[in-house]
RNA sequence: GGCCCGUUGGUGAAACGGUUAACACACCUGCCUUUCACGCAGGCAUUCACGGGUUCGAACCCCGUACGGGUCACCA
């Protein structure tokens, strides 16, 4: 049997970590397996579908780098691949489980529901919450209700039904129909809920394999019950583990500590493949030592028995670290590319030429993790009021530093040309005249011209920075 | 509350009953470069939530406890 898996994102947001996570998976799994890989959208819900959300998502997967065999867009023999250009199908199918007297439909009110959920959760036994009214309605009862008109219609679950499914990720896990309330099928609008639409969507696009986030898992009996009335072979479930914040919590679009949308990523200038090359290892390991993987070597990697159990924490650190490993290889012009939005919206290549900005970006390559940080990078160096740190003042205050200074200062003074080479020199002849050497004569340059103990190569940032700014910071330190 | 699930170092995360519990990030040390960073070489868990059990042997199997999470919609 031929390996088919779909993503298939709801237009009610934008590509978030998680959604990416799950396509990812999916694709990768399709690829290695040599199998294709679907895009349907499931915009059901016409309340909070969302204007440009399926461009969202659908430009950041292939920012990504995430290219689907069939959609909408691209063409397939499955179509059409949005569900509510299927509707005549769906109905078909609910039509079908009526007239067998596996469904039925049910007149209540969402006030009447919520009625009775409210009196029924009082009992601390049960978990469903409804009263099958609609179901058992008889008489007189009954044409009362039917006279309302608009109806929605339910699933009769089974009685004594078990629910097993061999999940790739959790093994077996097993539900009693017991545990599952009548669930609507067709909303009273017309449109199916996605439970339904969704099955009858994967049977009839031949979906083998389905990895979807945990928070699916209780959906599954729900759908095993439609795959078992209509007889259908029932697909691969995988239920990937949430993925959570630092506090553990499942990462929820509301939360404002973690930055969650691709699109986010993109502006501020982290690379695609490392964002590639970070999701996929949320909630799964390659299995060997490096983890710094690129598109085919996770292809080819990519093995459903190495899928996680635990949650996987969404830990900015690493994703900060895959980043600069992915910025480390840029050549310079891919670099200045990067950086070029950032530095031109903050403003600080006005009046500067192409070499300025190429040798600009250059000296922070080591240290950039992500393209906007040029701009907090630039700030800290080149600000105007530059002020030392405890660690720094109490350097500069040692014996002997403002001999080093001074010289240093008269040394740069003298250049007729203000370049790194010429201030390499500069150091050095400072450096003689005071009588200081290794990090005595380097630190305090070092500090007086930048404020602080670490930074990038100092005679070309100097170089960079200009000879009055230099000299001018060296006087006040002095 | 019912039903599902998870719990390994400061952090992320391996190990699928059998040596001193991988690896990565962070941190620390050394080397290198007359500074810093980069890079390279090392260091860092009296131990796998807790309590029982099974076994010659358990982080891995079973039972219970605690803690954490998911889910119980005419949302997906």
């Amino acid at each position: 049997m031929s390996v088919r898996v779909r993503y298939a994102p709801s237009p009610t947001g934008f590509l978030h970590i998680g959604n990416a996570r799950t396509a990812l998976y999916n694709y990768l799994f399709a690829k290695n397996q040599g199998g294709e890989f679907i895009l349907r959208i499931e915009d059901t819900d016409l309340e909070r579908n969302v204007e440009g959300g399926e461009e969202s998502q659908m430009n950041f997967l292939r920012w990504l780098g995430i290219e689907w065999d069939e959609s909408f867009d691209v063409g397939g023999d499955y179509g059409p691949y949005r569900q509510l250009e299927r509707l005549d199908i769906y109905k078909k199918y609910v039509d079908e489980l009526l007239e067998k007297g596996l469904a039925y439909k049910c007149y209540c009110t969402s006030e009447e529901l919520e009625a009775e959920r409210e009196a029924l959760s009082d009992n601390k036994f049960d978990n469903i919450h409804y009263s099958r009214r609609c179901m058992n309605a008889t008489g007189a009862d009954l044409s009362e209700l039917e006279a309302r008109g608009e109806y929605s219609v339910r699933m009769k679950v089974p009685a004594g039904e078990t629910y097993t499914f061999n999940d790739i990720v959790r093994g077996e896990v097993t539900f009693q129909s017991e545990d599952v309330g009548d669930w609507v099928i067709l909303k009273s609008n017309g449109i199916p809920t996605y439970n339904f639409a969704c099955v009858i969507d994967d049977h009839l696009m031949e979906i083998s394999h389905i990895f979807r986030g945990e928070e699916h898992i209780t959906n599954t009996p729900k759908q095993m019950m439609v795959y078992r009335a209509f007889g259908w072979d029932i697909p691969t479930f995988a239920h990937m583990t949430l993925i959570v914040n630092e506090q553990g919590k499942k990462l929820s679009k509301r939360d404002k500590d973690t930055i969650q949308f691709i699109e986010q990523y993109a502006n501020m200038g982290y690379l695609p493949e490392a964002m590639f090359n970070f999701i996929s290892l949320l909630g799964w390991s390659p299995g060997i030592e490096e983890e710094i993987l690129d598109h085919d070597r996770l292809v080819e990697l990519f093995d459903v028995n190495r899928l996680s159990k635990s949650p996987s924490t969404f830990d900015k650190n690493k994703l900060t670290f895959i980043n600069e490993r992915y910025i480390k290889d840029l050549s310079t012009e891919e670099l200045l590319e990067l950086c070029m939005p950032h530095l031109v919206s903050a403003g600080i290549l006005e009046g500067q030429t192409h070499e300025w900005a190429t040798e600009l970006v250059t000296l922070f390559h080591d240290r950039l993790s992500y393209g906007a940080e040029i701009v907090d990078l630039y700030d800290e160096f080149f600000s105007d009021e530059m002020e030392l740190g405890e660690e720094e003042a109490a350097f500069i205050a040692q014996e002997g530093v403002s001999d080093t200074l001074k010289a240093f200062k008269d040394e740069l003074a003298g250049l007729d040309e203000f370049t790194a080479e010429g201030i390499q020199a500069s150091i050095k002849a400072a450096g003689k005249k005071a009588g200081a050497k290794g990090k005595m004569l380097f630190m305090p340059c070092r500090i007086a011209t930048t404020g602080q103990m670490h930074g990038p190569d100092l005679p070309k940032a100097l170089a960079l920075l200009g000879k009055d700014t230099v000299v001018g910071r060296i006087e006040k330190v002095i």
